[in-house]
DNA sequence: CAGTCAATATGAACACTGTCAACATGAAGG
DNA sequence: CCTTCATGTTGACAGTGTTCATATTGACTG
């Protein structure tokens, strides 16, 4: 069962723990986040969020699943900005798709780091699952089905352009790139794949 | 000065500590590294890393270097397996060098990660200083002068062909793609720049 | 309503950690 | 010889994640 409120000793710790963890690591990153600060900050004894969570890797974790949430709002966002299907709308989107993506990085850099710090095997359903991967290829399909496309292109594409967005995120966040260098991505890639 | 030999106290223990470090992290990864047991396995006192380093982050930085050599040599070794200047060639180097990258990922995981793990602001130097991007430019250069290249596409196409692959790596190591979809990756990025 | 039970929170403790200040040691040079 | 300076040690401080035994509470059962 979910918690029912705040009428136990905390209430819903499990929820507030979340909470404040994403605040901290959105502000501080998920380095410095510490359990004991974190359940002094709830008013509650250092041990209570083990009744919760097995680990603060656990924590972490729902944490990271809040950050995927934040990353796919921005996306479903940018590509309500072009809803229409014409030729015009189609680009459009393709554009502001990679640019959200971009964008999120650049003004969330803790929550995009930490949405894909977690190193591990291979998991099918992560991907998915994932709203910003399932725009991108319908984007592509329709793009497609236009024949805006460069014909023969089409195989393995959605992957290709994904990593390209993430790449270029991760390097800027590192500092291997300027984020002001997002527009020549993106106009390289539309080159690269739009038919003239 | 450099260190003049194992006749003092411990002798040369800045390098002892960077090699043993990126042993650590090469193994386990840079989050469980301590500096006291480190110090430890140097039979040596907790603090003796503080006449050396400011800091545990300062080492840890000394080991990002050693992971950015151990990346370019793998590059360079791609690099020497395609010397040739024939179309053949040519685009056996690009595809190498490609693969190198997302190999050395894959086979050290905690080095690459490690490599790129600091979040900080763009510094032009770290790009140019590259070895791994050095050699992607003058191959595109290359493909570019033989006529290899669709027309128009060169600008920008360094940056666009690196954040792909590096992005395919760090998706790969996060769990959220194969590593076995490489050959999709360097396919795809061929179609889409390779003149037919 | 009374009583049991599982969920939830507490407190004290353990084994760690990074970091620092004060002190010791030894090699090198005037 | 004796000072100087880089290097290493000792001991301490303030935190950390985690566990265990214990207490408290809300909800369900008879």
């Amino acid at each position: 069962m979910t918690p029912q409120g705040p009428t136990y000793h905390h209430g819903a710790l499990s929820e507030a723990l979340i909470d404040t963890a994403f605040r901290h690591v959105q502000a501080d990153g998920s380095a410095s986040l510490s359990l004991r600060s974190l359940a002094h900050e709830l008013g509650v004894s250092p041990s209570a969020a083990y009744n919760h969570f097995a680990d603060k890797e656990a924590l972490l974790n729902a944490v990271t699943a809040q950050c995927h949430v934040a990353l796919d709002q921005r996306m479903d966002a940018a590509a309500q900005q072009f809803p229409g299907t014409s030729d015009a709308d189609l680009i459009g989107r393709f554009q502001a798709l990679g640019r959200a993506y971009i964008d999120f990085a650049e003004q969330e850099p803790r929550l995009f780091s930490h949405a894909f710090k977690n190193m591990c095997d291979f998991n099918p359903d992560a991907a998915a699952e994932s709203r910003a991967y399932a725009l991108l290829c319908s984007i592509l399909d329709e793009l497609g089905e236009r024949h805006l496309l460069r014909p023969g292109i089409r195989e393995g594409l959605d992957m290709t352009i994904w990593v390209s967005v993430h790449g270029f995120a991760e390097l800027a966040l590192s500092g291997n790139l300027p984020f002001a260098a997002a527009p020549l991505l993106i106009e390289s890639l539309q080159r690269l794949i739009i038919q003239d």
